[in-house]
DNA sequence: GCTTTAAAAAGTAATAT
DNA sequence: ATATTACTTTTCAAAGC
């Protein structure tokens, strides 16, 4: 039985051009803000896929806040295709890759945060946060772990890690509470 | 060679000179702080064990010995929060945390997380609170912890909720408010947290 | 390291009603 | 006194300071 993992958030990066004039991109599309003292990038938000999107002078762009790889493509999509009705050189179909993605599952039990802390791999400071943070060399991310065994699971690359994160936490987690039983 | 001699001496100069500094460092803080004297050696321990690992490097020394401070009180059971040591420090909450996370990562020290026991102490004695409530907030304290009710919540939260509602147990009475002050949070999480505490414990709290 | 973006978890805080 | 809103933690890319 797998467990039910959402994916909650996905990252991904792509280059949709060389030279990027922002400023006139700011103007053409709808919802763009850009201030260069601030941040280097352009930002914009599109409210269909629900996204937000940066885009670099060089070219680079970053679409976040998609709910899977195909919602951030359709995004970016849309906004190749604003930018090339104004007339600038945008690359069509260009690749993206997923640098990072945000999952949520559940333990199915109330874990004892204070026990799973002595192992190495993990920091709990609850009076800094009340999740515990636990890092996973293999596949590499970093599952935070709350008292109502709420899980979340971030710094994935493909969804077949979150799956392989969470049942090696659940092995680890069933070995510790024989040692602390 | 002469010069050579000459660097070394600098170099023990400047080291001296810093070590120095950061052990006024670590007192002016202990003693604004009322850190008694043993916090006072570990933390200097702390510090040079960093000293001699070179972690030191692209970090400030005061922010290094806010640090050692913070992970000493809690090695020695006498903890202070995050927040109030900046508050007498130079460095922010946010550079001593992550200093603090380093150099007992470098170190290898393990701190278990701050038991909220260990806040009674100084909150009752803050309080002007008899033994006796101090008692019963640590027993209260121990009963939460075996039913779950302290993890993923603040040391200095649960630890004021206890504190109050033992208080009121006892006949001595402190308010929501008082107790709030002294241990660092709001009148909203010690009214959540006391809620938590009487309803899953069975505390029947008759004012 | 910082700046900006998104998202979840649960606790705490500040402010509004 | 409760209801919002906002910040704490983690992850990642981007260009520049």
């Amino acid at each position: 039985m797998e467990p039910e993992i959402k994916i909650v958030n996905v990252v991904v990066s792509t280059q949709i051009g060389t030279d990027i004039d922002l400023e006139y991109a700011a103007d053409v599309l709808d919802n763009a803000e850009y201030e260069p003292e601030q941040f280097p990038g352009l930002v914009c938000r599109l409210s269909d896929p629900k996204v937000a999107l940066l885009i670099f002078r060089s070219g680079k762009l970053n679409c976040t806040g998609a709910k899977s790889k195909s919602d951030a493509e359709i995004a970016i999509k849309k906004i190749i295709a604003e930018l090339k009705e104004a007339g600038m050189e945008i690359i069509d179909n260009p690749e993206v890759s997923i640098q990072n993605m945000v999952a949520t599952t559940e333990l199915g039990m109330e874990p004892n945060l204070d026990d799973i802390s002595t192992l190495e791999c993990t920091e709990y400071e609850p009076e800094q946060f009340p999740g515990l943070v636990y890092r996973l060399s293999d596949p590499k991310v970093v599952v935070l772990i709350f008292g109502s065994g709420k899980v979340v699971i971030t710094g994935l690359k493909k969804i077949d890690d979150a799956y392989t994160a969470f049942n090696k936490i659940l092995t680890t987690l069933k070995e510790l509470e024989e040692e602390f039983y | 060679r002469l010069r050579k001699w000459q660097r070394r001496i600098r170099v023990s100069d400047a080291s001296e000179r810093n070590l120095a500094f950061a052990l006024s460092e670590l007192d002016r803080i202990a003693s604004k702080l009322g850190l008694p004297r043993n916090v006072r050696e570990n933390a200097a321990v702390l510090y040079r064990g960093a000293v001699e690992k070179g972690l030191i490097r692209g970090r400030s020394i005061e922010g290094v010995a806010a640090a050692a401070l913070y992970a000493a009180c809690r090695r020695c059971k006498v903890p202070r929060t995050l927040d109030e040591i900046a508050e007498v420090s130079r460095v922010d909450r946010k550079e001593i945390g992550r200093t603090y996370r380093f150099i007992s990562r470098e170190l290898n020290i393990r701190l278990a997380p701050t038991n909220p026991v260990d806040y009674v102490p100084r909150f009752a004695s803050e309080l002007k609170l008899p033994g006796e409530v101090e008692s019963k907030a640590i027993s209260i304290l121990k009963d939460a912890g075996k039913k779950g009710l302290t993890s993923g919540r603040g040391p200095t939260g649960v630890a004021a909720a206890a504190i109050y509602i033992a208080s009121v147990l006892q006949g001595t009475r402190r308010t929501q408010r008082e107790v709030a002050d002294v241990a660092g949070v709001t009148e909203v999480t010690i009214r959540n947290r006391y809620k938590e505490l009487t309803e899953h414990l069975d505390i029947d709290v008759t004012l």
